[in-house]
DNA sequence: CACTAAACATGATGATCATCATGCTTGAAT
DNA sequence: ATTCAAGCATGATGATCATCATGTTTAGTG
């Protein structure tokens, strides 16, 4: 039996080995090169990023890429799990009441949520590129399946159905909302997609701001 | 003022001129590119597919590409005109019923869908991809356009909301449900959210096939 | 039959990119 | 102070790709 080693690299944090750099100084770029890979990544696709934009974008060039990740796909993996870490905590501090919900929701399928993609929805950004990219289905299975079982604990549901069903509708139709509000290219068709599915989920007639 | 010509080279049907090679040939060849493209884009992504395998797909070299297209991108916005209409078309011909509604629905949300994008849903397989490229996004809009006015107008709607209103919510569960079923690694929960998706807009509760 | 322009094939070209190679810099442990 | 491996920068390397260049084939037209 082979155990296999799964550990990600993490630079400045070997124990019992010498760090010549200030490990704080390096633990801080590898996680801006995080930062920075989550919202190009988001902004433009998995594909549509090279990791020197990634590295010139954090305020390094392009050669000690390696000395933090082993690949650009290892990248994409450890920079999903940190969005969906934040994604989580945020859906934590919401309160959990049926205004809470409504808010999120109301947040999720705003304007601003659409046009700012960088700084957004994990799953809508990037899905159907996740579906072709094995490397990086995992992270996603499991951001999904920790925000249904969040959102299913945490909000109100009506009591006909069960709290997980309702849970995945609810952030199907979400995801579904959004990722064709942004697609299309009519902004009064766009305004509608977002009214109209927020509407479907929370009964609310009026618009959403920001 | 300037005017622009829009129109796309069809080889085979220049008005007027020779063509010297058998035009019916030269259409289908054309028509071939674009059915390749068309399944090789949903496959993989519009930057996931190259020209060169566009061509061989369809039998021929990268050579005579261009005298079929100006460009990918021009290549891009074709193949989704023809996937659109074709959809479409598809559609036009369900019974326009509850059952008809139903099973279109449940088509939709099927394992099977799921598993081939390349012949399935353009608007899952591609919408992020599509919100980035500009050359695209107007027959996006075009084919979502469409399909909400035929989806509201040809099936029977519950008469407290606007047909269009539940048209609109009615696709954006749909591509929202079978996108983040194909992104999820975990094949019971995939199997779930397709189930529970379905179940949400039709009321059944039993599993569809195929 | 000779001509021609569309359509085809082979083969550049130049750009982009992930990854690797090399040498310099740093600072904690010796 | 010396050492040395992590971390850094500059600069290959080799692959892929969209697009272009060039020559060849084709079948209507004159």
């Amino acid at each position: 039996m082979t155990t296999i080693m799964l550990g990600v690299k993490i630079p400045g944090q070997k124990i019992g080995k010498p760090m010549r750099y200030p490990a704080a100084e390096t633990a801080e770029k590898h996680e801006r090169i995080l930062e920075q890979a989550a919202r190009l990544f988001r902004e433009r696709g998995f594909s549509g990023v090279s990791l020197g934009e990634i590295m010139k974008a954090t305020g390094l060039t392009h050669g000690p890429f390696y000395n933090h990740f082993a690949s650009k796909e290892e990248l994409m993996a450890e920079s999903m799990r940190h969005t969906s870490q934040k994604a989580l905590s945020k859906l934590e501090t919401i309160e959990p009441s049926e205004e809470g919900k409504n808010s999120f929701i109301n947040s999720y399928l705003s304007p601003s949520h659409r046009d700012t993609p960088g700084d957004g929805c994990l799953i809508a950004a990037l899905a159907p590129e996740i579906s072709r990219e094995p490397g990086v289905r995992e992270p996603l299975t499991c951001h999904l399946s920790a925000f249904i079982d969040q959102m299913a604990m945490q909000f109100p549901w009506p009591e006909d159905k069960s709290a997980r069903q309702q849970a995945i509708q609810t952030i199907a139709s979400m995801v579904g909302g959004l990722v064709i509000a942004r697609a299309v290219a009519d902004e009064t068709l766009s305004q509608e997609i977002l009214s109209d599915v927020l509407a479907g989920l929370t009964g609310s007639s009026s618009p959403q701001q920001g």
